[in-house]
DNA sequence: TGGTACATGTAACATGTTACATGATTAG
DNA sequence: CTAATCATGTAACATGTTACATGTACCA
């Protein structure tokens, strides 16, 4: 007789179940839809979003909807997964949880040469432009949530631009935007 | 005859060798520093400490410099621990890897009654209120590297800041400042 | 003498990442 | 026909977290 251990969902998991709430998707289309809409703040990988929505399917808070061409897996929320997921976004929200690695090396800057220094800066600062663009480029349905959230990607980004741009002279990118030629990393 | 595997040491290993470079230290006394200086931006915790600081210790980037009382356990980098630290510092940063739960939260706000959101805001904002005074409570040594870093610091909490006092009426916290009782939050 | 801060560490568990394998469809 | 993109998924590995266990030293 197998013990039925009770455990609670996680928080990707039921991050997931959030954005299949009004439209039914697969795990590639979470993965894309995650990370254009909220990844600055919510990391996820596409590894981890199947093995979370195959734990979902098992508790029956998703079932699959339809298949479209290829593969392709839909998934829906089912009542009980609109339950689990409202009960779960009552919990107070964790402390922010971050990795900067910029931050980190510029703390320990001396032990890097300026023309170096200069050159990650220069990378980051385009990293973080591109960010901050496309953020702008949402349509800004003000007085939404969804644009509150939106509010506090663009206002991350002018911090941390804010930030580089206040450079000391030696290491400072120069003003004019670097131009790139593909999609922004990852 | 084991097959030796070059393994590069990781991203947390290799700040920590940064940490020691100036002042050896104990896991513990590493902890607390971290969390303190750069917590914010390079997320850390003790067991993952220890667990770095003995591969470090096996791979001779660090020793044991002296036992103080208890059973402490001071390391200090060695020649080679600071060739490995020079080594990686040089390396491109990885762009960033934040989780802001309270983001998501907002992003869902739909799905909360708008008391709940008051009062997880207020709740946040006292967090990166807190966050702000330590920050600001550090000595600005101006044109030394760890001051940028602590300028991000403090441009980060004020972007949170600004963000949450920027929410629509009804859900938006008092401008009066919460006296918090305890220290914050992890 | 009792509480708090100091101090180390492990075990069990959970989560996250990278590389790989496989194949379908579409646009040119 | 070919490259790019769509699409799923796993295996192996790496990292991170929580809870627990143990004990010391200091201070009031």
């Amino acid at each position: 007789m197998a013990r039925e251990k009770r455990v609670e969902i996680n928080a990707t998991a039921a991050s997931l179940l959030g954005f299949l709430q009004n439209e039914p998707m697969s795990g590639w289309d979470l993965t894309a839809r995650v990370r254009e809409i909220i990844g600055d703040f919510w990391n996820v990988t596409k590894s981890q979003i199947y093995k979370e929505l195959k734990v979902l399917a098992e508790r029956g808070y998703v079932v699959e909807k339809e298949s479209g061409p290829r593969d392709k897996h839909v998934f829906g929320v089912t009542p009980s997964g609109r339950a689990a997921f409202r009960a779960w976004i009552k919990n107070r929200p964790d402390i922010p949880n971050m990795r900067l690695p910029i931050v980190l090396t510029v703390f320990f800057g001396d032990a890097l040469p300026p023309e170096d220094m200069r050159s990650i800066l220069e990378q980051h600062r385009a990293h973080h432009e591109e960010r901050l663009r496309v953020y702008r480029s949402f349509p800004a349905q003000e007085g939404t949530w969804p644009y509150e959230a939106l509010r506090m990607g663009i206002l991350f980004q002018e911090a941390v631009l804010k930030w580089i741009d206040g450079m000391p002279e030696g290491v400072r990118p120069q003003m004019k935007t670097i131009v790139q030629k593909g999609r922004s990393r990852r």
